[in-house]
DNA sequence: CACATGATCGCCT
DNA sequence: GGCGATCATGTGG
């Protein structure tokens, strides 16, 4: 048995999110975008496509949900307080650096880096589809979307501008219905618990979470 | 639909 | 030792 990487199980995409971001004429974001406020890039980012190249293949979605997490000040953020550890330390490097973490024994979140290095904040992609390939709900969720990408802690702290195997693309001309509401999941969190930091394509069958924060 | 629960283990105190 | 930026399944209204 190997001795690590027993947290990131299936590093296979699912076949169904094979897709050429050529074909789809996706180009990425300018650097100076991921250092923009983490709530404009949360919101920013719904509609944008998340790929993986594996085997010479590119798999990917389109993004319809994410979170922003606001650094020191955020009692639901990693980072809360300043808190530089191991795990977190990819949250403090220059925007457009990949988060990923393992958690409840068997998910892996991704979020991407915003902001200069040294400033700890993050948007963590909750959900994403691929109409017309794939079911609305194979990426419906943090987990699931990580699992469908093959996405696991071994590439946490990848830069997804560096032309490597993860990168982000920007959506073509579109404008979806943004939906806004407080956080997913962080109900410890105290007063952060009702800050305004979701952001979901309010048109989207895929977004994860309970009814009643699917309203645009 | 809401709510409750179990699974499962790395991380941090 | 306790607990999670989750998910699938089960129950009840």
């Amino acid at each position: 048995m190997s001795p690590v990487g027993t947290t990131d199980k299936s590093t296979t995409p699912d076949p169904r999110l094979r897709f050429d971001p050529e074909t789809f004429g996706l180009k990425q974001f300018p650097r100076k975008f991921f250092h923009l406020d983490t709530a404009r890039v949360a919101r920013t980012i719904i509609g944008a496509w998340i790929a993986r190249r594996f085997n010479k293949q590119w798999y990917g979605a389109r993004i319809v949900e994410t979170e922003a997490y606001l650094g020191s000040t955020d009692a639901a953020a990693h980072s809360y307080r300043g808190r530089r550890t191991p795990r977190v330390e990819p949250m403090y490097m220059e925007g457009g650096h990949l988060y990923v973490f393992f958690v409840y024994g068997m998910h892996c979140c991704a979020n991407v880096v915003t902001r200069p290095a040294g400033i700890a904040e993050a948007v963590l992609l909750r959900a994403a589809e691929f109409p017309e390939q794939a079911p609305a709900k194979l990426l419906s969720g943090p987990g699931k979307l990580c699992a469908a990408l093959g996405i696991g802690v071994r590439h946490s702290g990848l830069d997804l501008l560096a032309a490597g195997d993860i990168r982000l693309f920007r959506p073509k001309r579109e404008n979806p219905r943004i939906g806004i509401s407080r956080r997913i999941g962080v109900d410890y969190a105290g007063e952060a618990v009702t800050w305004p930091l979701r952001f979901f394509d309010a048109d989207s069958p895929a977004v994860s979470g309970p009814r009643s924060l699917r309203k645009p």
